[in-house]
DNA sequence: TTGATTTCCATGAATTCCCATGTCATCCCT
DNA sequence: AGGGATGACATGGGAATTCATGGAAATCAA
């Protein structure tokens, strides 16, 4: 498993819908686009998914690969087959990239969503999300309960144990 | 494996059946069509089925050849082989997209899945669906029902690990 | 010749492309 | 060590192109 995608950060996104993707997510985009060579700009996937997901999230075309592979060897017209399919190929969007380090979210994914003039671009693992600021901010609390039931001196690490969830 | 279509929209169709394909899934059929050439329009299949289907389904080239191939290798004169020659022969139509990006839908097939003003065009893999809005509308719901017996923070990709199906 | 299909032009809106600026952090020279 | 010079990065603005869509003229087929 090579390099995945780390960090947080806000950007602008202005009236075109044009925003600048963390540099270093941009690093790992471009060495997982197998298509991807100096001087171009790499490809990713934006899956926007159903009303109840309220981020978006950045695939790299190898993890896309991945998925799209997966979902292939699911028996056809299976539940699981059919729901992914959804999701990965109707509520996706194929894009990348320009020479200036922007993304362009397009109207109707940005409105889903609620963006209008800044996101946040959250690393996870080998995608990313995008979030309106507020929603994420929501999320993030949700996620600090979860921890204020734990021991003061929880260690997240112990999830790897296979305990602690439920 | 190359390009595969994604996204979904929502495209006019006029009095004499002309409706633009989604400017994305051009470059699609473009790339999947053997004959294809710079200034030239690419061909594809629609295959419009039995009474069952509410949908139309559109193919690449490249896809159709796929699927053609996979039927010559049935058993000559066996049912399935049958059922299918019928389905991707006779109820399908090999046309093409004109110089301004459109697609003319033949008044029967219109009349079909009841097409009249609008048209939903749906990536699945490397295949598309055009539906008429009410009727996808009204197949989304059933798909969200099932999302809503899950998490809030449900992830898809749950399943493929062949869980949380039933 | 009459309804239907195909071609050809037309236009507003959306999207892409190209160039420009301000801000940092880094490198280098003296 | 100080002071640019350099280069990547984030962001903006406007021009140029593509898209989606509508309508009229030209062709066809029965």
């Amino acid at each position: 498993m090579s390099k995945r995608f780390r960090g947080e950060s806000v950007h602008k996104v202005d009236g075109k819908g044009r925003v600048s993707i963390p540099a270093a997510f941009r690093r790992v985009l471009e060495e997982h686009d197998p298509d991807y060579a100096l001087g171009l700009n790499p490809n990713l996937i934006i899956v926007y998914g159903n009303i109840n997901r309220k981020f978006l999230e950045g695939f790299s075309i190898a993890s896309m690969n991945e998925v799209d592979e997966k979902i292939a060897a699911l028996p056809r017209g299976s539940k699981a087959r059919r729901m992914l399919e959804r999701m990965f190929s109707g509520q996706a969007l194929h894009t990348n990239i320009d020479e200036t380090g922007r993304l362009v979210l397009p109207q109707k994914i940005r409105e889903k969503i609620g963006i209008i003039n800044d996101a946040v671009f959250v690393a996870s693992g080998d995608t990313f999300q995008i979030w309106q600021p507020d929603a994420y901010a929501e999320h993030e609390a949700k996620i600090d309960l979860w921890y204020d039931d734990k021991e003061n001196d929880f260690d997240p690490l112990f999830l790897l144990e296979g305990e602690g969830l439920d």
